[in-house]
DNA sequence: AAACAGATTGCAACCGGTTGCAAAATTTTT
DNA sequence: AAAAATTTTGCAACCGGTTGCAATCTGTTT
């Protein structure tokens, strides 16, 4: 337990003790080369010895693969995306990658964390939003770095690989779960109404309503994801003519919107039914036990985490592709059970 | 690899074509360097028509300032760190660092770790988190990368930069505001046991009701900052003899007391009054309206950030130091008001 | 106009690794 | 045992920058 090893040891160091070449050495510690498992030996124990540690750094300059992957995000206000960078995080340091996480709130100008992210040579960038405009992810692709977008979707002007939901599916998924309460009147209730996310949604809803002409159908968009902009926009509903049931764009935005219903001496699910989205932990709260739909948070993860790996070790064909993943219902108690 | 036809340009080319040698464009690049503002001129027209971006990575190498912060985290479940990592990469960034995401939940060897830091030469560590064992700030520390241990407590062992609140005084605080509101009988109902935030809390909790005898005091821990822990720690309680207020170790264990108090039929505060811990938004919505203790976040990450900077370009005499924010009740409406 | 100080510049070495190539060592074949 | 094939090894050049030093260029001073 010396703690004089302050100073980096390097190659050089080794491979003098190790009595060797500071090529032997370099091949000790990459992998596949060829070196012979006595000199491998020797060169280990003296590295030990030494308490040697290569230069990562060092390495990115000759290989010109830094490990470095850039994760970029702009929303930090909703839960999910904890889980996100905890999903993220693991994901790619199992494969071996380091996350330099982009905090791009204040940033508008998408050449500038070009620029950010060009400068430190990540080899990958993982943008992970669905409200990041498309413009960045575009940026991002034209530098040629490899670019994922997680929870984002198709881009016919920038070919980039996209992982996330199909958000038009899930819009008719709680349709559907909807009408099965045998509602006469649905309503939507989304967040920002220039949300891609939102409007795919409210597409594929809009979709499978139009199937049931009986039934009568509500739109409003909160302004925001937030308990406040559920609680008003439900409030505002509320004096006005609600529907039995909604589909709300976000766990939170639901529990506002359930709130305002119970504030007004109305009972969910017996007045007024609501369907979620994204399935926050606090949705299985005991007090809340919110009916919601889930998306499949781990596999977008692990499939763009995959996907940065494939694309970095990609031959010259590669080509990005588009996934998206099903949502599924969570039943809880904001909705009546199913009743065959 | 990918078909990159992105060749990076160089600083030679840069050279090349401004018609100097590469020590001009290096020191254009560079504060403070010696440039005549005509060759500067002419290396900046270069290099823009090129589009010229300089290598960190390479910079790091001659320079040995890699610029690369690590944050250190192993709670991704608490969604207060949503928000320091939020005003974290904000704060870095502001300052020229970019930060290097590391996840330690599944990591339980320090030495581990630290050879990932290592590797990467990071600048600085910060290591944010409340339950990380001390072992882990003490391994960084050793390495003499410069260390801050935000939401930490003072280590005696490893002589750190430490920055956090004063969780003594917190329980003092709380405690204080329990005894306004009259009570005979106060709980704590703290995290984990082992945890040295809610022992330390515990610590000032019982200072404060050791000078107030004809008080009872009673202790219970949950097992885990979840509204499950909560919610069963406090039912458990209710079957025996329940406090009148409740001093609980966090926001959402709160939020799960409140659930099993109300679910008994027991009103808040009208039977049981609670006051948590950590002010996090959930804290605020409407249906919920927590008394709590907020701890100073913004504050202890800017000073933390603050301490990374100084610590980099710190003379050699520099010394860490330990740096305790106060805490402060928001006031909501899960006690009762206070009557002078 | 000569002498001198200060600012600018380029050379070349260096940061800590990787890697193509040819020589050296080892193993296999004949 | 010699020749051929294969594996190991070290040299030296390179990755893309920075920087000490000496040479050159400016602008002053006398």
């Amino acid at each position: 337990m010396r703690g004089s090893n302050k100073q980096k040891i390097t190659l050089a160091e080794v491979a003098e003790r190790a009595g060797v070449s500071r090529s032997a050495v370099s091949r000790t510690f990459t992998q596949g080369a060829s070196v012979s498992t006595a000199t491998r030996a020797k060169v280990l124990s003296a590295a030990s010895e030494l308490g040697y540690r290569p230069n990562l750094l060092a390495r990115s300059l000759s290989t010109g693969i830094s490990g470095l992957i850039g994760v970029v995000a702009n929303n930090f206000h909703n839960p999910i995306y904890l889980e996100v960078f905890d999903l993220m995080t693991r994901a790619l340091q199992a494969l071996g990658y380091k996350t330099l996480l982009i905090n791009l709130t204040d940033e508008t100008d998408p050449d500038r964390s070009v620029e950010l992210l060009n400068q430190y040579q990540v080899d990958a960038v993982v943008v992970a939003s669905s409200t990041l405009p498309l413009g960045f992810a575009e940026a991002f692709s034209v530098t040629g770095i490899p670019t994922v977008h997680a929870f984002g979707r198709d881009n016919p002007r920038a070919p980039l690989d996209v992982v996330g939901i199909d958000n038009i599916e899930a819009g008719r998924i709680a349709a559907r779960r909807l009408i099965q309460c045998g509602y006469q009147h649905i309503g939507f209730l989304g967040g920002p109404e220039r949300a891609t996310s939102t409007r795919d949604r409210l597409e594929g809803f809009l979709d499978v309503l139009n199937s049931h002409p009986r039934i009568k159908t509500q739109v409003e968009f909160a302004g925001d994801y937030t308990f406040e902009a559920g609680f008003s926009s439900m409030a505002g509903l509320l004096l006005k003519q609600p529907a039995q049931g909604y589909f709300c764009a976000d766990d939170v935005i639901s529990i506002g919107a359930m709130t305002a219903v119970r504030k007004s001496a109305r009972g969910v699910p017996k007045d007024i039914g609501v369907i979620g989205f994204n399935n926050m932990e606090i949705a299985s709260w005991e007090n809340i036990r919110l009916t919601t739909v889930a998306q499949p948070l781990k596999d977008i993860i692990d499939v763009a985490s995959a996907r940065v790996d494939s694309a970095l070790k990609a031959q010259p064909g590669y080509q990005p592709s588009v996934t998206l993943l099903p949502c599924t219902v969570v039943e809880r108690d904001t909705l009546p059970p199913i009743t065959d």
